[in-house]
DNA sequence: GTCTTATGAATGTGTATTCATTCATTTTTT
DNA sequence: AAAAAATGAATGAATACACATTCATAAGAC
């Protein structure tokens, strides 16, 4: 078995575990269990429980950007631009329910407990946001007088949120889909320039 | 010294605590530390440690809930009901810093490692809103095809988020009462009826 | 036969919770 | 009014246990 198996076997198993139990319950011996292999294999391929976590923030969120940045790059029209990210966040969160819960539920924990880990992936996927409300505001599509720096927090806040909410429920009285459409409908119809068709 | 001081002063004390480590990380002793008694003390006003953070969300959140149904309550028009929502959220979440901290990570959390405990109080909170979007809708004011239920937790998760990120980092580009404004100004001209002024 | 990778029992630490004891206050007895 | 008895709030050292991490040993690769 190849190394890099390994290593992709225990992410995997640390999300499983991470969105069943919480990172503080979890135990090591659970995630190695999971992954099937033994509790000090772990240890071969991560430095500590923190470095699991670590790893899988910046592995995960790395692959999203990338799908991201390409997705939303094919478009010109910053509307168009900000429905797809959110259709695609929302879709992800569908797809990848565990993934989504550690990311929701340790994204936040993380800065508390390791004080030096400054989670720049996690930025650079926000800022993403900002880059389209920047060019929509140069196009004079979107209104001036918004903060960019604001508004990502905001919308992606509103996504997040509802996607978390619709992946804890266990009845749906809409789907992701919908709920993407109808949030990036009130942003974009909300931010707007005057006279904008 | 009366007996509810104690309950108060250690409730105060775990907010700090919490605060600044966490749930999981803060030990009991800090805690008694904090609140100025013995370790022992803690466990003749709380069964355990899960029951100081479940005491502290429903008391804490019941006096928001009180508040912000009094300052809206007051109003007639949707659109400022709103306004004064953001507001009085975001002002709350920077006056009592070490309270917003708790809240905005624990509360996820606590779904996890509480399976029993579900956050009616919360719940409650954000009722709040749908409630106003319920009743725009039925003036005519907002837009019939609006889910109050995906509003609700959209701008719940706007909110949050902005301020959650206000209160972490240090520089600040921007105030509190600018976000809420600028938060509610987006929604509710993404939300207005056809034809309303 | 050496080097790499994997194992899982053993170790050690950290801390939630318990409980025997103290002590200030209140109640009862004289 | 003083003394004795009862109460229960408060203490913090002792307990008990969970679990992250280590490391001597084994298995597998070449």
């Amino acid at each position: 078995m190849r190394t890099s198996d390994k290593h992709t076997k225990i992410i995997e198993a640390a999300i499983t575990v991470f969105a069943r139990k919480g990172f503080f319950s979890a135990r090591i011996s659970d995630i190695a269990k999971e992954a099937q292999v033994a509790d000090g294999t772990i240890y071969l391929y991560f430095n500590n429980k923190y470095d699991i976590l670590i790893s899988l923030f910046e592995e995960e969120i790395g692959k999203i950007i990338l799908e991201v940045k390409l997705l939303t790059e094919k478009e010109t029209d910053p509307r168009k631009m900000l429905q797809i990210f959110a259709l695609h966040h929302m879709q992800l969160m569908e797809e990848k329910k565990e993934l989504a819960e550690v990311l929701q539920m340790e994204l936040r924990q993380s800065n508390k407990f390791m004080k030096e880990y400054r989670n720049t992936k996690f930025i650079e996927y926000v800022d993403v946001i900002s880059a389209i409300i920047h060019k929509g505001q140069e196009m004079g599509v979107f209104r001036k007088s918004l903060l960019p720096g604001v508004f990502k927090r905001a919308f992606f806040g509103a996504l997040d949120e509802t996607s978390r909410l619709w992946v804890l429920s266990p009845d749906h009285s809409y789907t992701i889909d919908e709920a993407a459409q109808q949030i990036s409908d009130i942003f974009i119809s909300g931010i707007m320039a005057e006279g904008q068709p």
